[in-house]
RNA sequence: GGGCGCUUAGCUCAGCUUGGAAGAGCACCUGGUUUGCAACCAGGUGGCCGGGGGUUCAAAUCCCCCAGCGUCCA
């Protein structure tokens, strides 16, 4: 059988024929004899509107979501499946992906590599999924969404061991049953098209179910995972067959909803409410009419949703050559339009569509405690927030982004299932716009600025401005030229194609950024994992274990291996043993450092840092050890501080989450001997004043002294017992996870070393925060012995400040005030003085001056730095009437000369002062340059000064 | 994670490409002219040109490091 094509015995049971697609070419299987095409392809226009497929389902909206999330996970769960709760769309326990774009991604990569169980077996779910590629196309064709919810049924089957639920025949059983069955989808009506897929690693045959020309649902078949000897070729790689057969399905929830709706369009289906308030708000009819085509409206909207449906819009495709496909299809149906009377009817049109779309998926993102951010996920989040802010004011719309989001949430919503509450997504909100306008009003000045090499009559703007102020500014190139045509230039555009060229120009970016990275090994053989006794208890430090391997530091690895700045020393070999006490450095905890001895006569071996590689931990010496028995010991003050400051973050984590909102969660931390830093997630800058709140909190918990459990547990029971928050020091990378809680404040998985009990820690200080990014705030934090350390350098600094200055530290805030005001009024006065010394050497002093045929000569030797000469300079040959020469010399800092003439007369054009000074600046061994009416110059020997000053008298033949 | 940009007067920003006397508008002060909606005219006050290092005779300007802020892409 060939790779893609399905063949079961339900087809013949069923009466079903396989054809190939005369658009398309694909193969595809139905009931009806006489089909020619699959369905899905641009001859295959949508059947149901105004003639729903799907019948008894005549609510609309959420409702009608509901009741067919309810029917599909019914159907299922009435057919052995275990109905399973939705993930958060943030997917936070991996790290190759920001948002869940799919119900499967739930499963990847620790259920899909066989690592990890699957929740059960098999499964149904309606899993709320976020895609931003097309985001573009939303509202436009009509269908495209940035968040659905994908219905699915999961199989996991390991044929090997004799595990199987069920695989091709069965699911496309359930899949045809349901819809015939529970929908009461006309049999005929369905086909199913053979479409291999591939994607992420893995790959398998996969059908796609389509009905009344849209995909309801795809069935995949995953059975192939890639591998350099795999056999079997699909779109030149190579694939292998995996121990794991996954049924992966995916049924749009919103597709259901249409198809059972006969709306014009899916967004009418799915958000009528959103969409007849915004159409009333801004006027929509009134304003359709105003526009005054030659053609009937209400006919030409319901052919533009029936051809949008065909048209296959792409990732990145230009808006502009839609538009020009559209007009010609039109054209075909003998509606004449040209494209500028088309954009202006569905421009407002699809603002109105994408509005709740985008909405819907900001208030899931920040519902998932998400803060929006110029990084990450958070930036996904700000980018759909400002799409929105952006259609709000082309629609002249004058609703906040608050008031918007409020009636979403109320209207499309069931707030309860949330992280975040309805107030915290609200303020979110309010500060997007803000920040929006924000960037708006800054984007004003940008343009002029960017502009202003351009004509006003220029028609079109050169790419690199557009591009730069995309990239630098966030305007994006339809925001600039109607910016730019506020600010005058009437003729502005933006040339076709414009758009898709910037996403080449992405594209490219992208991949070249992707190229230059590659992971370097450190060690140079393949060894055993090392066992981590650390856990076993962390108060322990002495130890005795065999080495079994040591190996030089080579340059090349020299290059590439990284350490703190509490590393003092350089190492010089890595030392791998069978069992150790050293934590390697990990989840932000710094390497423990400590010594091996063969017996306390004999020397000893600095172990300087630890890391570990694929489970085998590194340690890094001073020196070489030969294989066989050592004694070790890890620094044991250094540990217990290395806890004090793990154990610190995770209780600073816990007490900020408590006082802020559980928005708050860690985006990183670092802990090491000498300090300690965590990075929260929140969405304004955090005052010393809060600081201080959460740093009571966190002494607080300490003094209450809870228990630190440390539990052992499986990643599926951890993922159902506490959730995805746990997760907050990055995804999880193995099967069998460590809990680390601290009474009721903290709990997380994490692999570092900590202490039995909170009180341990001490005494716990936030020093001061910083921002990492938007929307992440970092606290430096001092704990146990740092912390008094800490204070101790406090007291040193300011009472050494304060000796200086003469002052009680108390009042060393107010003397340095007055000192810097005292410094300034002095500069001030000092300048003065320099102005009125300049005014007495000039006025009256003619001992230097040289008059002949109407020029005045000045040539003379003075004291003062540049400035003050070129003061004088400018006192000397400011008056017209009277042209002068000047030329001015000083031995301040390796000597100075200045050159100048009074300009337009007689004095600058007979001389050029450059000139001069380039020919007598060799004195004083330096050079110079200027204008021709005023050049200075200076050199590195200031004896050279007369010299130099004689030469110009020679050179003038004074 | 990978880029890019910005930081100059109380505020909003020019100037940097190509180094050579620190600018504009608003605000403020003084005087005049006026008391009709951002009044006008003349003059003036106000700058560690984010911090630190380097190159140079000379740095707001070029190079490096740091900090703060902004923005794009994945």
């Amino acid at each position: 059988m060939v790779f893609g094509e399905v063949h079961i015995p339900f087809w013949e049971d069923s009466g079903h024929f396989r054809r190939t697609c005369s658009v398309t070419g694909l193969y595809f299987w139905t009931r009806d004899s006489s089909r020619t095409t699959s369905g899905d392809t641009n001859e295959d226009p949508y059947t149901f509107i105004g003639s729903p497929i799907i019948d008894g389902y005549p609510m609309r909206g959420k409702a009608l979501k509901d009741a067919m999330r309810d029917s599909f996970l019914n159907y299922f769960s009435n057919h052995n499946h275990t109905k399973i709760e939705p993930y958060p769309v943030i997917a936070r326990w991996r790290d190759d992906i920001h948002l869940t774009i799919a119900s499967i991604a739930d499963f990847q990569p620790h259920v899909t590599s066989g690592q990890v169980p699957p929740p059960a077996n098999p499964l149904c779910i309606s899993q709320p999924c976020i895609r931003l590629t097309d985001v573009a196309a939303v509202g436009r064709s009509g269908r495209h969404l940035t968040t659905f919810e994908m219905m699915a049924h999961h199989a996991f089957n390991r044929p090997n061991d004799g595990d199987v639920i069920y695989w091709v025949d069965q699911c496309v059983r359930f899949c045809d049953d349901m819809l015939v069955d529970t929908f009461g989808i006309n049999p005929l009506e369905i086909t199913y098209v053979e479409n291999p897929w591939s994607g992420g690693g893995n790959a398998g045959a996969a059908l796609e179910v389509i009905v009344g020309g849209l995909e309801l649902a795809t069935l995949v078949f995953m059975n192939l995972e890639e591998h350099e000897q795999g056999d079997i070729n699909i779109k030149g790689l190579k694939y292998r067959e995996m121990d794991l057969q996954i049924i992966d399905t995916g049924y749009g929830l919103e597709r259901f909803c249409w198809a059972a709706a006969g709306t014009p369009t899916i967004y009418e289906a799915i958000y009528p409410e959103s969409v007849s308030w915004l159409k009333e708000t801004i006027g929509f009819e009134s304003m359709v009419a105003g526009l005054d085509l030659d053609v009937e409206t209400s006919s030409l909207l319901s052919e533009l949703s029936r051809l949008a449906g065909i048209l296959n819009i792409d990732v990145g495709t230009d808006v502009e050559s839609l538009y020009i496909k559209l007009v010609e299809r039109l054209d075909e149906l003998d509606i004449k339009i040209t494209v500028p009377e088309l954009k202006r009817l569905t421009e407002p049109l699809s603002s109105i569509y994408a509005i709740p779309d985008h909405m819907h998926a900001l208030c899931n993102m920040l519902g998932d405690g998400l803060i929006p951010s110029n990084t990450k996920a958070g930036y996904l989040a700000r980018m759909l927030a400002r799409r929105i802010c952006r259609m709000k004011s082309d629609l002249g719309l004058e609703i906040s982004l608050l008031e918007l989001g409020k009636h979403h949430m109320e209207t499309h919503l069931d707030m309860a299932k949330f992280i975040q509450t309805e107030d915290g997504i609200l303020k979110l909100l309010e500060l997007e716009e803000l920040r929006y306008h924000e960037m708006l009003r800054k984007g004003e000045s940008a343009v002029k600025t960017a502009f202003q090499e351009i004509s006003k009559e220029a028609l079109d703007v050169p790419d690199e401005i557009l591009f730069r102020l995309s990239e630098e500014r966030g305007i994006t190139p339809d925001m600039a030229i109607s910016i730019s045509q506020k600010l005058g230039w009437d003729n502005l555009s933006v040339r076709v194609g414009f758009s898709a060229d910037m996403a080449d120009r992405n594209a490219k970016l992208t991949k070249d950024a992707a190229k230059n990275k590659e992971k370097t090994r450190i060690l140079s053989k393949n060894l055993e994992k090392t066992s981590q006794d650390y856990y076993l208890d962390t108060n322990i430090t002495d130890f005795s274990a065999n080495v079994i391997h040591c190996e030089k530091i080579s340059d090349s690895n020299r290059s590439s291996l990284s350490f703190s700045n509490e590393v003092e020393q350089e190492p010089t070999h890595m030392v791998v043993l069978d069992r150790t006490l050293f934590y390697p450095e990990g989840g932000g905890q710094l390497g423990d450092q400590g010594r091996f001895f063969f017996n306390p006569e004999c020397g000893e071996t600095k172990v300087l840092d630890t890391k570990i590689e694929e489970g085998v931990i590194i340690h890094f010496t001073d020196g070489e050890l030969s294989t066989g028995l050592i004694h070790a010991e890890v620094n044991r003050i250094r540990r217990i501080q290395l806890m004090d400051h793990h154990t610190a973050v995770h209780i600073v984590g816990g007490a900020a989450r408590g006082i802020l909102g559980p928005h708050i969660r860690q985006a990183g931390s670092n802990k090491g001997e000498k300090y300690a830093r965590i990075d929260l997630t929140h969405h304004s800058r955090m005052s010393r004043e809060l600081l201080d709140i959460i740093e009571d909190k966190a002494n607080e918990i300490v003094q209450s002294n809870p228990d630190i459990e440390k539990i052992i547990m499986s990643r599926a029971d951890a993922d159902a017992k506490f959730g995805f928050d746990i997760y907050q020091g990055g995804p999880p990378k193995h099967d069998i996870i460590r809990i680390i809680k601290v009474g009721n404040f903290d709990t997380q998985a994490c692999g570092g070393t900590h202490h039995d009990t909170a009180g341990k820690v001490g005494e716990l200080r936030i020093v001061r925060s910083s921002q990492v990014q938007d929307g992440v705030e970092r606290l430096q934090i001092v704990a146990g012995d740092t912390a008094r350390e800490h204070a101790r350098h406090q007291e040193r600094i300011l009472s050494e400040a304060s000796e200086i200055l003469g002052v009680q530290s108390d009042d060393l805030p107010k003397a340095v005030s007055k000192f810097f005001e005292e410094w300034k009024s002095q500069q001030k006065k000092i300048s003065s003085l320099e102005a009125e010394i300049v005014r007495l050497r000039t006025s009256g002093g003619g001992d230097e001056a040289f008059q002949r045929d109407g020029i005045r000569y000045v040539i003379m030797e003075s004291d003062g730095d540049s400035k003050q000469l070129m003061k004088m300079l400018s006192e000397l040959t400011r008056d017209e009437s009277n042209p002068t020469l000047a030329i001015i010399g000083s031995r301040d800092g390796g000597g100075k000369i200045i050159v100048a003439t009074t300009e337009n007369t007689k004095a600058s054009e007979m001389y050029n002062s450059v000139e001069i000074l380039k020919s007598i600046s060799s004195h004083i061994n330096g050079g110079g340059g200027g204008r021709p009416t005023f050049a200075q110059g200076g050199g590195s020997n200031p004896e050279g000064i007369p010299d130099a000053l004689n030469a110009a008298r020679k050179l003038l033949d004074i």
